[in-house]
DNA sequence: CCCTTATTGAAAATAATTATCAATAAGGAG
DNA sequence: CTCCTTATTGATAATTATTTTCAATAAGGG
């Protein structure tokens, strides 16, 4: 965890309230709101301020240690992001999220469609939703 | 627009609430959330409830007549959608939405993931930022 | 160990969304 | 065209989410 530095590097403090946000999402393997990160920290005993959480997510998202995931109803929720451009695939079931890249194919396409509509195209957001594999045979059995 | 049809199928009816929240759909280029929606039908002298603007989006979405678009900082805004299955191109500049197709290489990119990944991947989200053609020139002449 | 100042946390202010329920109006039946 | 049924509306209130404010605290360099 490099936090430290991150932090430093720019002035900021390692502070507790960052410290357990990182460990929450850390060990979380699904997006988490603002309120449940709050609500894991308070019943871990860590009694931190639910402000304090939504500012640390500010934080944590530009530098890019953490990135929203969207639902697809209910609105984002926030993972913990390894360095450099990532999607997620989230369980419709668990709402487990894990990470993966984009690749060749997505590039073609991002140039295909710059090509189609003359947009410059500097960013983007995928999302793939759908079932893990635990969730799949679950599913099998209930049947 | 079949919205008539669409309605009656359903057993529900074409209200003015409803006319209204289409056609101010229609006529944007941008993404709308509830609440901008319900100020331009007041400002157009439709005086509908903004209640009625949330449940009518909700409406929408489910009969896939609208989407929620989401901004990178803000949340989802509602758009006008065509049938079958788009995604969105947003202008970081002027917010025009405009649609594309995910093509091939999305389709190869998702059976990619899917074998890598073991998940059964049955939605996606993907959306795209930039510039338009007009913001760029407009960006050319500022500097 | 002290000092500076970034950061916190409590409370209040704002904004967004949802629930409630009597009043209204869509649209089929006659 | 008018009546009747019932889906739908809109005003208000309730709930939930987020942001602001500011005095008190604590990180970490000197």
């Amino acid at each position: 965890m490099d936090l430290q530095e991150r932090l430093n590097q720019e002035g900021l403090r390692l502070t507790h309230p960052r410290i357990v946000v990182m460990s929450i999402l850390n060990e979380a393997q699904v997006p988490l709101s603002p309120q449940s990160i709050h609500q894991r920290a308070v019943v871990g005993g860590e009694d931190i301020g639910l402000v304090s959480v939504y500012r640390t997510l500010d934080l944590l998202a530009q530098l890019a240690l953490v990135r929203r995931v969207h639902g697809r109803d209910d609105c984002h929720g926030y993972v913990l992001a390894s360095p450099g451009h990532h999607h997620h695939l989230v369980c419709r079931e668990c709402e487990r999220a894990i990470e993966f890249t984009g690749g060749d194919d997505l590039s073609t396409l991002l140039q295909r469609i710059q090509r189609q509509t003359g947009f410059e195209v500097d960013d983007h957001l995928l999302q793939l939703y759908g079932l893990c594999p635990d969730c799949q045979t679950h599913q099998n059995n209930k049947e």
